[in-house]
DNA sequence: ATCTTTTCTCTAGTTAATCTAGAGGAAAGA
DNA sequence: TCTTTCCTCTAGATTAACTAGAGAAAAGAT
């Protein structure tokens, strides 16, 4: 019931998945370790989260799959940014800022 | 269905009203003008969202409410914060940092 | 006087994102 | 052979926030 920075997260998976795809390629499993290894122990994705956003995002047109292998010979779906989904992260860059910085004026000026 | 700021807003109402409420007793609609007067269009918080939010944080001990009028005379709730409601607020705040410094930190170097 | 607007509280029902708590499978290492 | 690591995926529950109102009392307008 403790209240973690993870409930927080709601709004800002998305972003930071399409994010996360932007510089390359990605499988899932990837994405986390990604997400996770910059964040540290600030916030931790979880499967159970990542990977319904990663079909959610793929319906909607942001991203697409295929089937791939690993540099270890293993199985796994690689994400792609698509050219709408690109376009979907930078609204969404742009709604993190409009909304974090109103937050912070908010906690400041009150 | 187009996205907006307040799509994000899961987990930091909370925060926002107790520390609307850190400075002086206000009543539900003043909370309301106070955020959306300081955040602009940046964001505004609805009533809809507001006052079971008031209600959610009274149940929980962190603020308490008491009939009053307003300088025009109208009856009026009045939210006042509480021992514990400082120390979640505090608590919160210490998240909200947490948690938007590792998002920064995913949107810069992933 | 009546009508509308403003101030103020509150709720029912819906939506939808996230979490918990797994299952399952294939390759690597012990 | 057993365990660990890598990797994908889902059912069900939770719960916050939204939509779309109702209602009531005072003030302002005509």
């Amino acid at each position: 019931m403790a209240k973690r920075a993870n409930d927080l997260l709601q709004g800002t998976l998305d972003l930071i998945v399409l994010r996360a795809l932007q510089s390359e390629t990605r499988h899932g499993w990837g994405i986390q370790q990604r997400i996770n290894q910059i964040a540290e122990d600030a916030l931790s994705v979880n499967q159970g989260s990542l990977y319904p956003a990663l079909l959610r995002l793929e319906k909607r047109g942001y991203i697409k799959s295929s089937w791939g292998r690993t540099e270890n010979g293993r199985r796994a779906k690689y994400y792609e940014l698509t050219k709408k989904g690109s376009e979907q992260m930078e609204t969404e860059l742009a709604l993190w800022r409009q909304f974090s910085g109103a937050i912070n004026l908010i906690l400041k000026e009150v």
